[in-house]
DNA sequence: TATAATCCCTCTAGTGACTAGAGCTTCAAG
DNA sequence: CTTGAAGCTCTAGTCACTAGAGGGATTATA
């Protein structure tokens, strides 16, 4: 038996967060110690583990219960395929941010210099934006 | 003088959002109408929009507050410039990401077949992983 | 001038996924 | 038996909005 702290650290969890899971329904209630404390097995720590794995890889928490909750129906698929998507979408967006924010840190050259930074008036000016954000 | 109607569609704010800017401070306390109604002047406008673009660069309200309060210290150009760090980071955490929801997904071939799809196990097995996440 | 349609008002509460803190209790080691 | 770390509950805060209730203002048309 492990105890929270254990656990947490074992996922790299931080123990509110444990406790918040169990709060929201996505682990189960744990069993407790005469004096309350919460004691925890092998299994909710290798559910714990499959959590804290899909959540970096950027699963909400109501997919990640849906997730749980199949076991082996195809929604498994459906719902990875989903998140690959929307992961390929925010790639995609970023890049523009990127490019743009490049444009205007480069649109005056130094950090430490004399002259007026030209940042202000580039996050002013829309209209020099390739497009759409 | 424009509504808060017609300054949120000319920069594509929501109304509730434009009120949720003055609340916070972000934009000064509009001019009324006898019946209570606000009403906002060009400079309001170009605010509004300098405050939406900043936004739409990722940048968070805070960072924006002080860039409209420097006005032209160096300051603005050390946040964008942590802004752009930020968006990169993103960036190379998003790929990892990417590729390892590709795998996953890629671990059974058809969306609609017959046999148990493997992406729960998938999702499970943090080993797989190349790291870090 | 009356009325209807459209807009606007304030206020509260909810979102997602935690995190922080106050004030207290339990556990394990020595 | 004492001490110190770790645990407990509960409330509230984060960020940037968004939704809804219940009502008032403005404007265009008849």
């Amino acid at each position: 038996m492990f105890t929270i702290g254990q656990i947490a650290a074992r996922t790299g969890t931080k123990v509110p967060t444990v406790r918040y899971y169990e709060g929201i329904g996505l682990l189960p209630e744990a069993e407790r110690t005469a004096g309350g404390q919460r004691r925890y097995d092998r299994a909710a720590l290798d559910r714990l583990g499959f959590i804290r794995h899909a959540r970096a890889l950027g699963f909400g928490l109501e997919d990640i219960r849906a997730l749980l909750d199949i076991e082996g129906h195809g929604d498994a698929h459906a719902i990875a395929e989903r998140q690959l998507r929307d992961v390929r979408d925010r790639m995609a967006r970023l890049a523009r941010l990127e490019s743009e924010l490049a444009r205007i840190v480069g649109s005056c050259a130094g950090g430490g210099g004399t002259g007026p930074c030209r940042v202000l008036e580039a996050l002013g000016d829309h209209d020099a934006c390739a497009a759409d954000h």
